[in-house]
Parts: C-alpha cells; structure tokens; sequence
DNA sequence: TTATCTGCAAACATTTTGCAGCGAG
DNA sequence: CTCGCTGCAAAATGTTTGCAGATAA
C-alpha cells in the first residue's frame, strides 16, 4: 500500500524562483508584486504560474496569506523570523520601522479572550513627520 | 462665510432604501447582498447605486466596512461611533469590533518619539475562531 | 514515456466609471 | 432651473481556468 496523498510537487525554474524570492522576503507581498520582482530579477515566470504557486505553497502552510485593505491577495513565508510595524510619514513617506512587545501581547490577548487562535495582526501608525510638520 | 465642506446627501428614494434596509440589519452584507434584498422588497434600486451609497455612508462613518476572506466587500452599521479595530477570522470571516486604549496610546507614543505628529493608525488583528479552529 | 507544470488568452467576479436623463431642492 | 443622483453599459482590477505544448522524473 503507497499512500501518497501528496504527490510531492516537480522542482521546476519557475517554483524554485518564486520559493527563494519568498524565503528572502519579509514583509507580506501581493502575488503581482512578487511577480515583478521575478521579473526585475531576471526570471521569466508567467503570473498564472506565480499565482498557482503561490497559493500550492500556501495550501502546505508553507506560506501564510492574508487580504490586504483593498481586497488582493498578499504572500509571506510562514516562519516569521521578526515582526515589525511601520510609522509613515503622510507627507514625504518616510518611514520608520517599529517593533515592540506592547502591541504584540495586547493583540494576542484581545485575540485569545475572544477565542481566536493562531493570532496574527497588521499594524501602520501615519503621522506628519518633524521634517514636514 | 458659510462653510459648508460637507454638502448634505439628497434624500432620495433610493439612499432612503439602502438606509433604512441597513439600519434593520445586524450582521454584515455585501453590497450585492443588499442590492438582493432590495429587490427582493420591491424596491427597484440599481446594484450601482447601492454601491455608491454604501461607500457614501461608510465614508461618513455611518458604516462599518471590512473584507470577507472571499474578498469582497461587507458593510454593516456602526455600533461604535468611535475608533475602533476588528478582530477577524481567517476562515469563516467573523468580526469582532475592538477598542482599547493601550494601542491608542502605545501608538501615540510611538509616534511622538520620533517627532511625527498628527497620528492615527490602522489595526487589523486576524485569527481562527473557536467555532473554526 | 507521461503526468505534471507552464503560459498565453480568455473567462470570471467584484467594483468603478462615463454619460445621458431624472428629479430633489 | 440646477446640480447632484441614478442606472445602464462598459471599463478596470485581481484572480482563475482551458488548453496545447514544454519538461521533470
């Protein structure tokens, strides 16, 4: 008896392009973003193969996807080494990254008191910077 | 000097529809929901309407917006006036309004030491929830 | 070899926009 | 009478699917 639910997945250019991309990538990135940078890169991957690898990888939990405010699809790889937030600037657009515990526990203990688990947030702080004030 | 930035919305037959159908709602509906319903009550409303209504109110903050996980737009009356995050769930798209004022403050703070001004800030907390998990 | 993967184009679903006519004020 | 509102159709956006050819195993 072979069970084998899980095909195992053929190593082809374009996925072993669009796994190193997300392995070197922080932040949460939109499936046409990521396709531009493969393209930028060097790599010639058609956003339809960009797109179904993206989400094979996250159907094995390899990558984690969330909506972005304006409805698209964003990818980032599922071990998250350091979360950060961002304080923007509403005039130049300079920004600062921002990490600390304060928001992280408060998040995951509104989260845990409503019975969510598997707890993740996003969080971006605007503001009028010294500079443009 | 009549100050007038904000020109008062006609009262028209069918923003008094989509008005009146949102305030006998609890849970969230998309706009095309909506514009079922409306139909479904007799009332001959265009799906473009409903959406430019929709978008007109929750612009005012007489609406609550978010995304459902399929991506499409939810609207719902506001139960709180003032600021507020959403606790969201992954899998079936359960809202949850959060208020609090560590973030307010933690943000606030944030934000000051490192000389910006004028701060707001957008929160969105993501999780399964228990009846998901 | 051969089943999977790729990539183009075309389909899809949701939301937005152009514009002529309607109607509240 | 005016100018905002409406609604149709058409455009825009982001994502998925059909299918023929390429390719990993």
């Amino acid at each position: 008896m072979t069970t084998d639910s899980t095909p195992a997945p053929r190593r082809t250019r374009q996925r072993a392009a669009v796994s190193e991309l997300m392995q070197n990538q922080e932040e949460f990135r939109t499936a046409q973003q990521i396709h531009d940078q493969l393209r930028q890169a060097g790599a010639s991957v058609g956003l339809t193969t960009v797109y179904r690898n993206l989400q094979a990888m996250a159907d094995t939990g390899e990558l984690d996807v969330i909506r972005t405010p304006e409805g698209e699809l964003s990818f980032r790889q599922c071990t998250t080494v350091q979360h950060h937030h961002h304080l923007v600037c509403r005039s130049c657009g300079r920004t600062v990254e921002i990490t600390g515990p304060t928001v992280e526990k408060w998040a995951n203990r509104i989260a845990e008191e409503h019975g969510f688990s598997e707890v993740s947030h996003e969080l971006e702080i605007f503001g009028t910077c010294a500079a443009c004030a």
